[in-house]
DNA sequence: TGCTTGGATCAACATAATTTGATGGATGAT
DNA sequence: ATCATCCATCAAATTATGTTGATCCAAGCA
């Protein structure tokens, strides 16, 4: 996530990442700050790999970044992908108010 | 969507309801201003069935609105969802930056 | 080198979401 | 009262996602 500007496919990559429940408890677990993938399993009380798949969606979405430190592996949110999609869905609210003309028209 | 905030469920459903990308040709069509759900079909060249599923979806999740006047039915975005799945974005990137502490802890 | 541990990946299975075509209810025109 | 139009809903078929347990790889320790 360089830019801030996100097309239809990236962002609907977001909101598909976002769009479950053991993704939102990590997403939460990260809002604290960065993890440990070994702290995240008895955090969330997931197995290895059930967790595993999870970060990968997570991560190829562009909503967390990794970083490896000897045998470890650390997660965090990335904040820019959370602006992306904010100032997305603000975008949105600018005109969305304007009523429609009379149906048969 | 009476209130601002966002409860874990409502935002999945939420997220959810935008991780298609027939919704989000909807949403985007929306953005210009309400809409009446015949004029919907012929511009995202849709049938009439797999559009009414998709406004289902989008309006269980809060994030439309759908009134009606004789025959047809109008919908609309409600900026009150945006505006709360935005604020729910927000909170997330208050504290995610703390680095974590070496692992074996 | 051989062993252990953290984590990714794979294949098989289970579950959930979407598409399609048909049907039905409500509104308004004839 | 009949008919046509707008739209929601349903059941069946298809497709996409998530889960599980096994396996593999890389890093460090003995």
């Amino acid at each position: 996530m360089i830019q801030n500007t996100l097309n239809v496919e990236q962002s609907r990559q977001l909101f598909k990442a976002l769009a479950d429940p053991i993704r939102l408890d990590v997403i939460h677990a990260l809002a604290q700050g960065e993890r440990c993938v070994c702290d995240l399993t008895g955090d969330l009380n997931l197995s290895q790999s059930k967790l595993s798949f999870h970060l990968k969606v997570l991560r190829e979405a562009g909503l967390l970044t990794d970083r490896q430190s000897g045998r470890w592996i650390y997660y965090r949110l990335q904040p820019n992908a959370l602006a992306a999609l904010e100032a997305w869905l603000a975008e949105l609210r600018l005109h969305c108010s304007q009523s429609a003309a009379p149906c048969p028209s």
